[in-house]
DNA sequence: ACGCGCGTTTGGCCCTCGCAAACAATTAAG
DNA sequence: CTTAATTGTTTGCGAGGGCCAAACGCGCGT
C-alpha cells in the first residue's frame, strides 16, 4: 500500500527553505527579492542565495529584477504525466464523454491525499469552471475525489483526513467523518458519486471511480454543470451511467495497455 | 535585456545537492534511495533526508521503496506556459500551420540559452520526431533554434555559446562560430531557418521567427518533415512561405493581445 | 538459518546557512 | 539637482545543521 506522507527522520531545512520561495514564486506569479523575502519571512539576502542557487539548476529564471518559475517544469510535468499509466487512455474517455454530454469533463488522480485534475475538456454547452490541469483540491469536496476515496481503504482515507481537514466550502459540503463515510458506503454500492453543490453553490457533477490496482493509480472520471440542467433522471440516471460506463471502460483497458 | 545565466554570489549548497537529486530522479525515471546515491555520488543517508524534505513539500512522492517526481510539477508548468505571454495564440497558428502542411509543426521559445519546445502537432502525413512539448535542445542545432539566435543580440549570442557549445549532432550541424554568424546573417535577411539534416539525418525543417518585444519572448515556429517530401521549390518556397506568415500572424496578434 | 540487498536511523565533525548590516544602483520626490 | 527611499547584491560572523560513515532493521532468496 501506500506509505503516509509526514514519516520520521531528518529534514534538510535549506531544501525546505527553496521549496518555500518556490512555492511563493509560483504563487505570486512572479516576483522579486523583496516580494519574497516579505512573503516567505526570509531574509533578503537568503533569498537572494537561494533563488540563485534555483536558477543555475534552471528552476528558476530571471528576467530583469524579477524572478520566475521556469520551462523546465514543463519538461518534469510531461514527463510525471506519462508517468500516469492510463494517461492517454483516460484522456480518449474523457473526450467521448464530452462528446456524448456537451458538458465539463474532467479526469482526476490522487496524489499526497489530494485530488490532482489531469484531463479537462469543455463540451458544446459546457459552463466554465476554475479547474484546470494540474489544479489540485482536497478529496472531500467534489465528486471525482469522493469517488476516489470511495476505494481506498478506510485508514487511508482517515490519514487524509486527519492531513488536510474536512473544510467547508458550501452549506452542503461534508464536514463529518460519519456523514462521508456513509456517502463512500453508498457510493461503492452505486459506483457513481455525486457532488450536489458541494463545492460551488449552483454546480452539480456525477464522477465514477477508475481504479489501477496494478499501478496502484486512484482516479476517477467526471462531468459537471449547472442544477438547472443536472437534475432528475438526466442527473441520477442518465449522466450517472454514462460516466460509470466511461471509467468501466478505462478500468477493463488498463489492464490490457499495461506495458 | 535578459541577465546572464551564472551571476557571481553565493549559493546554497544544499540546495543544489537536491536539485541534482531531482534531476537524476526525473532522469532515472523515477528511482530508490541507493540507486540515487550512486547516481548522485551522494552518501544514501543526504539522499534520504534531502528526499524526505522534498516530499514534504509534494515535489516528489514515494511509493513503496522508490521514488517519483510528483504531479505537483503539473500544476507548476501549466502556470508557467501561460505565463509565456504568446502561448495560446501561437497554439492556434501552430495548429493552422498543421493543417495547412499537414506535417509536424511546432513553436519553441528560448530559456537558459537553449530552446523549449512548447507546442507540437502532427498532421496526417507527419512523420514522428523524438521532440516532445517541455523538451529542450541547444539553439545552433535546430531550425527554429536559428532563426531565435538570428533576434537576440550578438552578444548574447556568445554568451549562449560560450555557455552550451556548439555540440555536433550530424555532418551538416553547424560547428564553427563564423559559418553560425554567416548563416544568422542570412536567415535575418530572408526572415526564416533552414535546417538541413542538421539535426537528425533525413530530416529537414523551415522555421521563423516570432519575436515578441514587448514582453520579451523568443520564438520560433516550424514545420519538419523528411528530405523526400521537404526539397526544391515546396522546401524552399512554399513551406517557407507559409512559415512565415504564419510567425507573422502571432507577431501582429501579439501586440493586441497583451494584457 | 543465513547473507545480501534495501531503506532508514544515528553520531559527530566541519562547514555553511541565514541574519544583520553595509553597499550599489535606480527611482521618486522635493 | 539633491535627497530619500526603494530596489538587488555583497559581506562578516555565529549558531545551527548538512553530509558521511557506520550501524540498524527489514525482506527476500538461497
Amino acid at each position: 500500500m501506500d506509505t503516509q506522507d509526514t514519516s520520521p527522520g531528518r529534514r534538510i531545512q535549506a531544501v525546505q527553505t527553496s521549496c518555500e520561495i518556490l512555492d511563493a514564486l509560483r504563487n505570486m506569479e512572479g516576483a522579486g527579492v523583496s516580494e519574497l523575502a516579505a512573503e516567505t519571512g526570509y531574509s533578503k539576502a537568503t533569498v537572494h542565495s537561494h533563488l540563485a542557487t534555483l536558477a543555475d539548476n534552471e528552476f528558476v529564471v530571471k528576467r530583469g529584477d524579477t524572478y520566475e518559475v521556469s520551462l523546465k517544469f514543463v519538461d518534469f510535468s510531461e514527463y510525471t504525466k506519462q508517468n500516469v499509466a492510463i494517461y492517454e487512455l483516460a484522456k480518449q474517455e474523457v473526450k467521448k464523454l464530452t462528446a456524448e454530454t456537451g458538458e465539463v469533463c474532467q479526469f482526476m488522480v490522487e496524489e499526497h491525499g489530494q485530488g490532482v485534475y489531469l484531463h479537462k475538456f469543455r463540451g458544446e454547452n459546457a459552463i466554465h469552471t476554475a479547474s484546470y490541469t494540474g489544479d489540485r483540491k482536497d478529496l472531500h469536496c467534489t465528486a471525482l475525489g469522493k469517488a476516489i476515496l470511495s476505494q481506498l481503504p478506510h485508514e487511508r482515507v482517515e490519514e487524509i483526513i486527519d492531513r488536510r481537514g474536512l473544510t467547508k466550502h458550501t452549506p452542503n459540503t461534508i464536514t463529518s467523518r460519519e456523514r462521508l463515510y456513509e456517502e463512500l458506503e453508498t457510493i461503492r454500492e452505486q459506483n457513481v458519486a455525486f457532488d450536489d453543490e458541494e463545492t460551488l453553490e449552483g454546480l452539480r457533477c456525477v464522477a465514477a471511480p477508475t481504479t489501477d490496482r496494478e499501478s496502484n493509480t486512484y482516479g476517477a472520471i467526471s462531468t459537471s454543470g449547472p442544477t438547472s440542467r443536472f437534475k432528475g433522471d438526466r442527473f441520477r440516471e442518465e449522466l450517472a451511467d454514462a460516466v460509470r460506463s466511461a471509467a468501466n471502460v478505462i478500468e477493463v483497458n488498463a489492464t490490457q495497455v499495461r506495458r
